[in-house]
RNA sequence: GGUCCGUUAGCUCAGCUGGAUAGAGCGCUGCCCUCCGAAGGCAGAGGCCAGAGGUUCGAAUCCUCUACGGACCGCCA
């Protein structure tokens, strides 16, 4: 049930009337028609701007069209009021049993109450994560990881059929290094002193893998060149950074649906197959590139590639698939990627990237526009930096000073759910202050807290009610006895959840949620507090058991809201402050 | 030099894809709370939505240019 579907269902059905009565010419095009809340409440409940859309092409006065239209919905048992203001809006009140009658709906609904069918079942591939398996994820990543789960959950609530998946960039130099840097922990464990160059890993977090690679295979690496062990050794360091990262996803509650590894690429002739199929399209050349603009590279010399002809889809310039000595660039096995996205039969694909990644977003797009004919979007997500401070004062990371700090670090200290919700409170695109203080801090400033407190002390005064709280029971209470315009006031906000959610899931912008519960935790904590001044509105009404019932049906209501929304952010809903 | 992102109250940020008098928290000012629901509550001040053009019934939102801040910019991943 979305009442603001309702009533522009509604808002449809008088203009066939008009239509019918030639009072509306045929055929208009109604798409950009809305009904919304009005930004001031004033106004009423809802406002639709169909009169002023409909005006041009109709070639009417829109106060004329608003009028006919006002009088039509004035027919229908919920529109109490329907009155036409300024330009020709037409603002609507409601009836108090419209209001009511939603409070029994999402009581019986529970959190089926807000999701959609938007996605009408569509394959959507949320790509989120994917760093490097070179060590544990950092803050950054963390992030990331937050903002993909997140947006995947509220895609599954909005009716997509989602996949969430990783992708192991197990194939380049970069886990060669690992494989060295292991290896040197893995002499260190025979009791050997070894030195990190440059180029190595030298973190902690290899030293229990070196060690347990001597457990696996003794000595038989020691004192041999790489060719007898490097292929090993990197095999087994992946699969160990992997159950590190594993681990780490886990301590958010993240679980991927798959992982995919760049490496089973190689090897396969899928690279070649996704070349072959850009050839076929005449969008790979060789050819040489234009030195970049401005600050010239001192090594820079003009040399002969095998080049993708990504500018054919809006990127900037060509993009090699192939070196100059021949080998493939990583941008060959991603495109190699997302072509198996989507032969595997997606229909829309998503990436989250951090914004480092920024200056791939055209060519990736270009690619999969190529590959799929234009069929499967690509929409890529970048998530910014996050600021960390300490006691108010910036903290900077830094992996040499050992003050690089860790997904880990972050969870074990403030916790997952105040982790994720946190991350949650900013658009992806901009910059995030992470405070370790003030994420904790128990005050009306956090919105973390803020949000809990409302469901947890709905809890306790479900625990204090003498009256019965089972949904069932109270979705049959009389409404009537809480219509109060602070009760209605916090219905209406009930009733803007499943709107939300559409909103949000089209945008790809979960942090909308988090500010949803903010709003909604508000509107309680508002009511609760009236209820300080004005006893009539207190939860309780002691010797009136069918009040009592009304007034926390409607909390009641309000909790499992902010249960759908705290789950779809993957935020475990507090039962009580500590 | 180019691309992408950002610029909204003193500070940190929302703003429902173009709607009415632009919102919230902090901070500030003034009241209220010392028994029954204050890990506070109520009210107020505070804005040229970076700037300039354009698009139309209507712009913080869309387009162009400019300024400032950040990220990235053959063959590293």
């Amino acid at each position: 049930m979305n009442v603001f579907a309702d009533i522009r269902a509604l808002v449809m059905t008088c203009l066939d009337t008009l239509e019918a009565a030639g009072t509306l010419p045929g055929g208009l095009n109604r798409s950009a028609i809305t009904v919304e809340p009005p930004r001031d409440a004033a106004h009423g409940d809802m406002a639709t701007n169909a009169a002023m859309v409909l005006a041009k092409p109709a070639k009417m006065n829109p106060r004329a069209i608003a009028e006919a239209l006002a009088a039509e919905l004035g027919k229908d048992a919920r529109i109490t009021v329907a009155e036409v203001a300024g330009p020709g809006f037409l603002n609507m009140r409601l009836e108090a049993a419209v209001w009511g009658g939603l409070i029994g709906h999402v009581l019986t609904s529970s959190v089926a109450y807000g999701r959609s069918d938007l996605g009408k079942g569509q394959k959507m591939m949320v790509e989120y994560v994917s760093a490097n398996p070179t060590g544990p994820l950092h803050v950054g990543h963390t992030r990331g990881a937050v903002f993909g789960d997140a947006l995947a959950s509220l895609l599954d609530y909005a009716g997509y059929d989602v996949t969430r998946e990783y992708y192991i960039n197990d194939g380049g130099a970069q886990v060669d290094v690992l494989a060295r840097s292991v290896y040197l922990r893995y002499l260190e464990a025979h009791g050997q002193e070894v030195a990190f160059e440059d180029g190595t890993y030298p973190g902690d977090y290899l030293i229990p893998v070196g060690q347990a690679l001597k457990d696996k295979v003794g000595d038989a690496y020691v004192g041999k060149g790489e060719q007898f062990w490097l292929e090993d050794v990197r095999e087994y360091a992946t699969d160990a950074m992997m159950d590190l990262i594993r681990a780490d996803l886990a301590s958010l509650g993240i679980e991927m649906d798959s992982f995919y590894s760049e490496k089973s690429l190689y090897g396969s002739g899928r690279i070649e197959d996704a070349i072959q199929t850009l050839d076929q399209k005449g969008l790979i050349y060789r050819g040489t590139l234009e030195p970049p603009k401005g600050k010239m590279p001192e090594d820079w010399e003009p040399r002969e590639q095998t080049l993708f002809k990504s500018t054919a889809y809006g990127d900037d310039v060509d993009r090699p698939v192939k070196k100059s000595d021949g080998a493939w660039t990583y941008f060959a096995p991603d495109i190699a990627y997302h072509y198996d996205k989507v032969e595997r039969g997606f229909d829309a694909l998503i990436d989250v990237f951090g914004a480092d990644h920024g200056g791939y977003v055209k060519r990736m797009k270009a690619a999969v526009a190529a590959l799929s004919d234009e069929k499967v979007p690509l929409d890529i997500k970048l998530t910014q930096l996050v600021k960390l401070f300490k006691d108010g004062a910036p903290f900077k990371m830094s992996k040499r000073a050992g003050t690089f700090v860790t997904l880990r670090d972050v969870v074990d200290q403030v916790g997952s759910d105040v982790t994720r919700f946190h991350m949650l409170t900013r658009k992806n695109d901009a910059p995030l202050d992470f405070d370790f203080d003030k994420v904790t801090e128990q005050s009306k400033d956090n919105p973390v807290f803020y949000v809990q407190y409302a469901h947890a002390r709905i809890n306790s005064v479900l625990r204090k009610a003498e009256v019965a709280v089972d949904d069932a029971t109270l979705a049959g209470a009389d409404m009537s006895l809480a219509a109060h315009e602070a009760e209605l006031k916090v219905a209406k906000a009930l009733a803007e959840w499943p709107r939300l959610v559409e909103i949000a899931a089209k945008g790809h912008e979960p942090h909308r949620i988090a500010f949803y519960l903010y709003d909604l935790a508000s509107e309680f904590h508002g009511l609760w507090n009236r209820g300080n001044d004005d006893t009539s509105l207190r939860f309780l009404q002691e010797g009136d058991k069918a009040t009592t019932q009304a007034k926390i049906a409607l909390i009641r209501a309000v909790q499992v809201v902010l249960a759908s929304g705290l789950g779809i952010l993957g935020v475990t809903p507090a039962e009580e402050m500590r």
